[in-house]
RNA sequence: GGGGGAAUUCCCGAGUGGCCAAAGGGGACAGACUGUAAAUCUGCUGGCAACGCCUUCGGUGGUUCGAAUCCACCUUCCCCCA
């Protein structure tokens, strides 16, 4: 069995695709979010209950506390004994999930530059602020003018992120990378992207998605996590339908107001995943538009997967 | 009933005779993305046979070489007095 991958935008019904599979072919999920990560921060997440479930094992949901900073290298390293775990035991591994650079960086087996630095990033973002964009990004340039023409002044964490990773390993941020992409993926996996096509559906899915999620007590949550401790410059607030209702909190914004700038977040969210996945050639897209039938859609996932099963072992 | 104000490209909103297909913002669309990624950043946004042409600034008709900008009337909306 090939590890299956499955992706695509918010409310497209990820989670169900990835559990029937795991019930067909007998796997477990990985889950691939940068937010379900977090613990206590499931409404607004859209984390899967264990009803949901429907028995099947979950990883990577609720692993992190909401006020550790994560990230793709955390993520990573999390994931990967887990997929290489399912692969010894044959168990069929299923990435399930929204976050396609976390995807994309568990598959290819990224080995990334060291991690940030408290101390350095500081010292860097205290310059930043001395002395402004263009003297940052003519420091960039120095040493790694290929970077520098990459990047936009406007870019502060990816200039910061360059300079770090030169002062870190002495190597520029565009050696790293050039040498990283000479490595081939790790994982060969069977990409499924679901999606609507029509784009109107997809927008108004997300919008009901929302006004469900707080009918099912967001505020509540929140509410919970910010009592609870929570910062709300941590990591894990920057999660849309937390930050917004954060405002709300404060009476910086009405709860209306905080409404519609989620569902607007989450559509334009929506656009960026698409955006990502579209750049695999080798996806499979699985239009809901076209398959209104949800068990449509399962068969026609099977069929790819047989499809790619088969190509994989003749080679 | 009387008086005043406003109508601009998907939305908000500048523009008050040529430099205006029309600032700026929002949205939409498209793209990027190598340890904050639900983040961050970029481009684009009347039409076309496209270094030019056509249509557009509530409607109609004027003034002018030339109007989104001036005039008249009409329509709709807002405010004030009654």
């Amino acid at each position: 069995m090939p590890i299956i991958a499955i992706g695509g935008p918010t409310a497209t019904g990820k989670t169900a695709l990835g559990v029937q599979l795991a019930q067909i072919y007998g796997g477990e999920v990985i889950s691939c979010d940068s937010m379900q990560v977090y613990r206590g921060m499931d409404i607004g997440t859209a984390k899967p209950t264990a009803e949901e479930m429907q028995g099947v094992v979950h990883h990577l949901l609720s692993v992190a506390d909401p006020n550790e900073p994560f990230s793709v290298g955390r993520y990573v390293a999390l994931a990967e004994p887990i997929l290489q775990d399912l692969l010894a035991r044959g168990v069929t591994p299923i990435i399930v999930g929204g976050t396609g650079l976390y995807m994309d960086a568990l598959l290819k087996g990224e080995q990334f530059a060291p991690a940030p630095s408290e101390d350095l990033r500081r010292s860097l973002e205290a310059d930043w602020d001395a002395h402004g964009a263009a003297a940052m990004l003519a420091r960039l340039a120095e040493h790694d003018p290929e970077t520098a023409a990459r990047l936009n002044l406007s870019d502060r964490k990816r200039i910061l992120r360059a300079l770090e990773i030169e002062a870190l390993t002495g190597k520029t941020a565009s050696e790293h990378e050039r040498l990283s992409k000479l490595r081939p993926p790790k994982y060969q996996a069977i990409r499924l992207t679901l999606t609507y096509a029509d784009r109107a559906e997809l927008y108004r899915r997300i919008d009901l998605r929302v006004d469900q999620m707080l009918e099912n007590g967001l505020m509540d949550e929140i509410r919970r996590l910010i009592a609870s401790g929570v910062r709300r410059d941590a990591t894990a607030m920057q999660a849309i339908g937390y930050k917004e209702f954060l405002d709300v909190l404060d009476g910086k914004s009405t709860f209306e107001a905080a409404t519609d700038a989620v569902k607007q977040g989450s559509r334009r969210y929506t656009k960026r995943q698409l955006t990502w996945f579209r750049r695999h050639a080798d996806t499979c897209w699985l239009d809901r538009t076209e398959y209104t039938d949800f068990s449509e859609i399962v068969s026609l996932a099977r069929r790819h997967i047989t499809a790619f099963d088969s190509e994989k072992s003749v080679k």
